[in-house]
DNA sequence: ACGAGCGCCTGTCGGC
DNA sequence: TGCCGACAGGCGCTCG
């Protein structure tokens, strides 16, 4: 489900906190329950709820697609993967068969884990650069100039959509996000790196950013029966649009599929050179 | 270095 | 109605 602007709202949900919600900053953990024991990267159920009980939440922030809270003295890492959700909720409230972690906190509230797929993972590590290390450049960050993108681009000799959803080269894009900004750029997908002109990683890194920031403000995308509460799936170009017209053309969106992901694409806008 | 294929999981949807 | 395949916002692994 989330990709960089999902798990923004999430983030800024749980450190502001929201209407009929609390903030998390300052809460102890008091106790928690492991449901679903592969949940946890590296770490016995057991040992995981030793450790985390009595360390006080100090922040939630985000790196790429993960949450990061920092704790007393260890940090808490989540990943959502496809089918995630962290929730706030009464701990009178009765769990969900999707929970697979819960952490109590003061005057009767839980933070639920909640992930029907089973694919996300939480890790409790002293040294947070031990899971998040590899991880590439932020997209919204200042330091990622064009010159360096440019650079990064010609560095490498693969498609355009796999390599913006490597995690390594660039964090935080996935499926939505990447299509959305190959059409808004006018790029094939699978246009080599290495044939990119310093023109199009311009217009390229401006897309992605213009397109990561409409999903941040409108609170991220929902779809299916992973409902999050923003709005941009009404705002897609071209994800899951196949067969309606392309907002600068008309011409039919086509679905492909690149890396075994379903890629979405205007066939009169994105041309791959040669074809 | 790169891409393809597959595994991990559960749920939904469309076709028959 | 039930069954069956395709598909799903991710990522790590193996194999050429």
């Amino acid at each position: 489900m989330p990709e960089l602007p999902e798990v923004e709202t999430i983030a800024a949900s749980l450190r502001n906190g929201k209407q009929g919600q609390p903030s998390l900053l300052g809460m102890p953990v008091q106790a928690a329950q492991v449901l679903w024991a592969r949940t946890l990267a590296g770490i016995e159920p057991d040992s995981f709820i030793t450790r985390i009980t009595g360390q006080i939440i100090q922040n939630v922030h985000r790196r790429g697609k993960f949450l990061i809270i920092p704790l007393s003295s260890d940090t808490l890492l989540v990943h959502l993967r496809m089918s995630g959700d962290l929730l706030i909720e009464r701990q009178d409230h009765p769990l969900d068969k999707h929970h697979r972690l819960v952490l109590e906190i003061p005057q009767g509230w839980r933070i639920a884990f909640n992930d029907a797929r089973k694919f996300g993972r939480a890790w409790l590590v002293a040294e947070p650069q031990s899971v998040l290390g590899a991880l590439g450049p932020e997209p919204l960050e200042d330091d990622l100039t064009v010159d360096r993108f440019f650079s990064m681009l010609r560095g490498k000799r693969r498609q355009l959509k796999p390599l913006l959803l490597d995690q390594k080269f660039i964090a935080g894009l996935g499926n939505i996000y990447t299509d959305e900004s190959l059409n808004l750029a006018r790029l094939h997908p699978l246009l080599n790196s290495e044939q990119v002109s310093f023109d199009q990683a311009a217009l390229l890194l401006d897309s992605i950013r213009s397109v990561l920031q409409e999903g941040i403000r409108r609170q991220g995308a929902s779809i299916d029966w992973v409902y999050r509460g923003g709005d941009f799936q009404n705002y897609f170009r071209v994800y899951q649009r196949t067969g309606l017209g392309c907002l600068s053309c008309g011409t039919p969106v086509q679905r492909l599929s690149v890396g075994q992901r379903g890629t979405h694409i205007c066939p009169s806008c994105q041309v791959l050179p040669g074809h």
